[in-house]
RNA sequence: GCCGGAUUAGCUCAGUGGUAGAGCAACUGAUUUGUAAUCAGUAGGCCGCAAGUUCGAAUCUUGCAUCCGGCACCA
């Protein structure tokens, strides 16, 4: 007699071997199971669970289910598109996080008004209920059927599976996907909350040399409470973009005569140089010095340092007279051309050479968003000069001073990768070998837990990545940290040792926020505007009631202003509730309000965006507490 | 760069071949107001740019530019 084992270790007879869907009945199990682990590993709920298996249900709203339902979802979106558009073939179709997306070899793009045609012709299919079955082909068989079909992304697909891999594929109705499953027993179990969302181009295997795609994408979730939560929650992202307010706070703008540039407005500058001077600060206790190097170097520079065989398709170039010029990318190797004025000795290393470095990069037309993704940008960059010996001690006050600034800007979460050499890359493997050992050593030294990022690091070095989270979950590359043994070789950078030799130091380049446009943006979106007060860039609105109160308001602003704290005044004949109201849409901290009452008693009532209640403070007291708040981290 | 979509007043958007519209903002006046919109009036447009079709184009066609969503690339 066949027995089968629960997750509480009980052992359960079985008249006989069983299906998963049997089991599950026979258990009583909640009605909303998608699947069952067969000791540990998921598979359908249509298979045979053999004897003495460890059997555990995956219910739809687990992350595992809900991987289940989605890539389910995809296959339905296949049929669909399928059925209604006949030669469309099918490649890649995946479960990604929210949702999934399917892409199809077609020759005619799909359009916007396709959309609503197929996720109703997906219901359909939803609604037959089919069976979702599991067989499994021999390769030259599976191969077969997908190019009698027309099918030749799958069939090469199918030729590129490793041999000891069985092939497996699904059936629903008509339709046969190859796939590794699970999935669930039959389409209706799919249910109604799933959406399709956009459509967009693609590239067969992610690479922009092979056939071009057609991609659709849906979201897909396990009720349909979900799906009204997640399109709601998308509205409010919605609501943070940047480039809504920018515009609305008066921060910046862009337009098309500067394509990739921003122009700063004064309320956007304020915040941009409240984030620079912060920075400033930072790296001063750590002992950097700023510099500030030229935009524009000749060709001979670029030359020398790799930029112009490796990094050449990025630069803005140009020819005047008889010279060719480029905008800097990158300001390394002008930090070296300070590094090498004069002679430097192995008692001046670690030098730590900082600058607002301004760089241009020539950005394909199609990446570029809002302030996030510029053609001119300003990095928070460094470059450490140091012996071989110092690399790991750097590293380490590196990932320090970078924790301690991601904390204060309200980001306490971050991790980290370790991206190691890419294909295109200057310098010897040897030199590299060194480079990546070194750079793991000290990043397990710095206590960090990091995975690999194989073939990202840059041309000349291996380097650190680190991703903060923002407050609605989003992940941004900021941070970086690379280990150069490259550019003072090929820029000949060098120190005198102890012992009289010449030696060329290690360069480590290094920025915590990466560019300061993007990293604004970054804020911008992570505090929908709303931003603590010593970053805001107006912290006090000072509005009066009535007439009468205005030069008391006066009065205010002035001492506000004498505070050095930044300040406007509002003595619009308005109402009260209509100042309220302008001033918290443009995200204003703090609003003064101020009436008769309060110049009476020297008195202000201070509204906060974040609450509807009031605090009367004196006036003293509220400039000692305005100050206080507002002080630079 | 690739695939789609969009481009109309400062902003958000109507307007599918026949005299360019609304709300908000702006300006002017009235109102002196107590915690998220006081009322009335005025002004504001080469309908992204360029060609074409047509008696006639914001509207149809083509090209270009920019933006948006993805892809690819990436700070």
């Amino acid at each position: 007699m066949p027995s089968i084992i629960t997750a509480d270790g009980a052992v359960h007879q079985l008249p006989k071997q069983l299906k998963g869907y049997e089991i599950a009945k026979q258990l009583s199990a909640p009605k909303n199971i998608v699947a069952v682990k067969i000791n540990g590993i998921p598979g359908d709920l249509s298979g045979l669970v053999p004897d003495k298996a460890k059997v555990e249900f995956i219910q739809r709203e687990e992350f595992l289910g809900l991987e289940i339902l989605r890539h389910d979802c995809a296959h339905v979106l296949a049929q669909a598109v399928q059925e209604l558009f006949p030669r469309t073939q099918i490649t890649f179709g995946p479960a990604i996080e929210n949702g999934f997306y399917y892409d199809f070899a077609r020759d005619t793009p799909f359009t916007p008004e396709d959309l609503p045609k197929i996720e109703k012709r997906m219901h359909e299919i939803v609604n037959r209920n089919l069976p979702i079955t599991r067989h499994i082909w021999t390769r030259e068989h599976a191969i077969q059927f997908f190019k009698s079909k027309g099918e030749a992304f799958k069939a090469e697909h199918i030729s590129t599976i490793p041999a000891n891999e069985e092939i497996s594929v699904y059936q629903q109705g008509d339709f046969i996907d190859l796939c590794t499953g699970p999935h669930l027993p039959n389409t209706g179990q799919l249910g109604k909350a799933f959406k399709l969302t956009k459509i967009s181009g693609s590239y067969w295997r992610g690479d922009a040399k092979n056939a071009k795609l057609q991609r659709i994408y849906g979201t897909c979730w396990a009720t349909e409470q979900q799906l009204k939560d997640y399109l709601h929650q998308q509205e409010e992202a919605e609501k943070r973009d940047h480039r809504r307010l920018g515009r609305t706070m008066g921060l910046f703008h862009l337009q098309e005569e500067a394509v990739g540039s921003v122009f700063w407005h004064p309320k956007g500058w304020t915040l941009y140089r409240t984030l620079e001077n912060y920075v400033r600060s930072q790296i001063a206790h750590h002992d950097y010095r700023e510099v500030r190097t030229p935009l524009l170097f000749d060709k001979s520079l670029w030359e020398k340092s790799g930029h112009w065989e490796k990094y050449r398709k990025d630069m803005f170039v140009f020819q005047e007279e008889e010279q060719i010029l480029a905008l800097k990318p990158m300001n390394c190797p002008a930090h070296v051309q300070i590094f090498k004025q004069g002679i430097t000795s192995y008692r001046d290393l670690p030098l730590r050479m900082a600058e607002f470095g301004c760089c241009h990069r020539n950005e394909a037309s199609g990446s570029l968003h809002g302030i996030m993704r510029v053609r001119s940008f300003t990095q928070d960059d460094a470059h450490i000069f140091c012996r071989e010996d110092q690399v790991v001690g750097e590293t380490i006050a590196f990932c320090r001073l970078l924790e301690k600034m991601y904390h204060d800007l309200g980001f306490p979460e971050f991790t980290v990768k370790l991206a190691d050499r890419p294909a295109l890359r200057a310098g010897t493997d040897d030199v590299w070998d060194k480079a990546e050992n070194i750079l793991h050593e000290a990043v397990k030294k710095a206590g960090l837990s990091y995975t690999v990022n194989p073939g990202e690091g840059a041309f000349y070095g291996p380097k650190l990545e680190f991703y903060l989270k923002d407050s609605i979950g989003r992940v941004w590359q900021c941070g970086t940290l690379q280990v150069d043994y490259i550019m003072p070789e090929r820029l000949d950078a060098s120190y005198i040792a102890e012992d009289g030799s010449k030696k060329r130091p290690v360069m480590l380049h290094r920025a915590v926020l990466g560019s300061l446009e993007r990293f604004l943006g970054i804020l911008i979106e992570h505090h929908g505007g709303r931003f603590p007060l010593w970053l805001a860039p107006v912290q006090v609105v000072v509005a009066n009631i009535t007439d009468a109160s205005a030069v008391y308001a006066k009065n205010v602003y002035e001492q506000l202003q004498q505070l050095g704290v930044r300040t406007e005044i509002d003595t619009r004949n308005e109402k009260i509730t209509y100042k309220i109201r302008e001033h918290s849409e443009s995200k204003v901290p703090l609003i003064f309000v101020v009436g008769t009452r309060e110049a009476e008693q020297q008195q202000v009532a201070i509204r906060r965006l974040s609450g509807k209640d009031q605090d009367i403070l004196s006036l003293a007291e509220a400039l000692k507490h305005v100050q206080q708040e507002a002080k630079q981290p």
